[in-house]
DNA sequence: TTGAAAGCGCTAACAG
DNA sequence: CTGTTAGCGCTTTCAA
């Protein structure tokens, strides 16, 4: 609420002895000016320290210069999935300052949204679901939207993402051979990125001869981790895919817990690394999400599409692979 | 950017045979219209799904309905201080979605935030740095503004927070037996929550006789970190007291590699509890800080005084203390 | 190269 | 109880 009585437009015309047309040209720079009258617009705004107010602006058709973010966030308390998070919101929150916008954070949630009674110029959707509500909402009322990972049921408009299929196979590469037994931990499989790390393991065992069990945990306590555990160690399994930073820490514990040595007796990777993962003993092998670049593309995407520049629907960054003692490297890739 | 021609005020007028004021006040629910006129409006309004315009409102001085909340965080990739932010974060946004307002992500970066355009009815500032900057920068502009922590230097305005000094005591009460040899170890010393935990550390040891040694870590790489524990090794320290969950983090780290055992050799304690610290073996001792308790309170603190209504200016949290393995119990507090 | 006037959608003030 | 009028601060015609 700002209390202070703000100079207007008008004032400023009055001070520099132009009109409000004049005035408002100067200051946005519209080509139409002589400099002479342009110089001293500028400095009468200065001196009466004029910022022009944005709402009268938005109410010109101009929008509020607000762009919405919105992460499908199952547990605050999962350090991997937080930490993705503020990486992509941190920098997206700057690249949007810069341009004068202002990042409001949204909640995965449409019920919620309801509420929502400003109008924002677009929305980042990171992360979504099936069928996601949230995209649904802004699709509805035709807001520009750019998501981070995709709506595997409707995978429409513009999306970035880490490339987790390729990411993957590369992963397999270095650190099995041909032939071992894989056993993948999965939690949740409505994430566009758990599909695409899945189809690379896939097509990369069954090209090099390697059989695959797939295992699902719908719980992370102790339990349903053992029991999952106790399947891999039955089927022989020599490595165990984990869907993320916090599986793979839970899985680590149990293993350790239950006197399986890694990467003696199993190996353990990672499919999406976060920082916790490089602390842990043995640290864990994993691929490098690139949550920031994603914030700051998918600001840039939007801005874009805002101005009317049509930019390409899509991109997938390649990821890099950290390879930890968990499952160190066991072959040198061979350049072709 | 809404690219649908939404209705007006008009339009709803026109389909309900009134006026505009009248439309008006029926939505906001002014009581000087008949019951059945606002019902022929309302109906009106749901035909034509008429949404007020949040923006021309605006104009009118009601404010747009936007709460900015802003942290101090030196590095992103730090668990404990992201699970704190996002706790706080994600209760606060709710209870302002749930008031028909929007939260928007602020930098705590007053240059950033000379650029933004949008006037914000209020803010809220979690763990203020000394002369804080972002703080400074609202009070300027006379927005309304609550901290979660406090300005040290400039302790002003309405502030929440959890109770460190209280907290501490206790905490010391149940680990510690008077007399034994008290270390802390110290990062920052910008933010009021370890000013708090040190006045109570302070008072509690000369209380009960026991010799204290502040220690202070400027990195956290292993020299620095091993150099600090040398130092408290050699003050023969029996009790560390860390001033962050990653701090003890590390240190726990560093004990182990320099095989000094914990709690045999050495106990260790964490000011502030985050998620992580009952993962690691051992546990560790800490104090539990309520981020979603202060971002629910904040908000209605924030609104209380929008609204004009003056609340209480500080209020302060009592602590739970979560006694883990690296800090057992030492003596059960007397009921007086 | 500049200015005057119209009006964005809403609500507050003032009439009836 | 309800309607008419004025204007919030700005940008956009349109005219000079």
């Amino acid at each position: 609420m700002e209390n202070v009585k703000r100079p207007t437009i008008r004032d400023v015309a009055a001070a520099a002895g132009v009109s409000q047309t004049t005035v408002s040209d100067a200051l946005s720079g519209k080509g139409r000016l002589s400099d002479e009258t342009r110089k001293k617009v500028h400095d009468a705004a200065t001196k009466l320290d004029y910022q022009p107010d944005a709402i009268a602006r938005g109410m010109r058709g101009q929008g509020l210069g607000l762009v919405g973010i919105s992460i499908a966030l199952e547990n605050e308390a999962n350090p991997s999935a937080v930490w993705y998070w503020i990486s992509i919101a941190s920098h997206a929150s700057e690249a949007i300052l810069n341009a004068g916008f202002a990042l409001v954070q949204l909640p995965h949630n449409a019920t919620l949204l309801t509420k929502l009674r400003v109008p924002l110029d677009g929305v980042i959707v990171v992360d979504p679901l099936e069928n996601d509500e949230v995209i649904r909402h802004f699709r509805r009322k035709k807001i520009e939207l750019v998501t981070i990972g995709r709506d595997i049921k409707r995978p429409q408009g513009p999306w970035l993402d880490d490339d987790y299929e390729g990411g993957m196979t590369d992963l397999l590469d270095q650190t099995v051979v041909p032939g071992e037994r894989i056993s993948v931990v999965t939690f949740g499989l409505h994430k566009s990125y758990i599909a695409d790390a899945l189809r690379g393991l896939d097509s990369w065992a069954s090209a090099s001869g390697s059989p695959v069990q797939q295992l699902h945990c719908d719980q992370l306590d102790d339990h349903v981790v053992d029991a999952v555990l106790h399947k891999t160690m039955a089927w022989h399994a020599q490595v165990i895919v984990a869907q993320n930073g916090r599986i793979a820490t839970r899985l680590l514990q149990r293993l350790k817990a239950l006197g399986i040595r890694v990467p003696e007796m199993v190996r353990l990777v990672s499919v999406a690394d976060s920082p916790e993962l490089q602390f842990l003993s043995p640290a864990i092998t994993a691929m490098q999400p690139h949550p920031a670049e994603l914030g700051a593309m998918a600001t840039k995407v939007l801005f874009d599409r805002l101005n009317g520049i049509g930019t390409e629907e899509r991109k997938l960054l390649p990821m890099d692979i950290f390879i930890r003692s968990s499952a160190p490297l066991c072959r040198v890739p061979v350049p072709d």
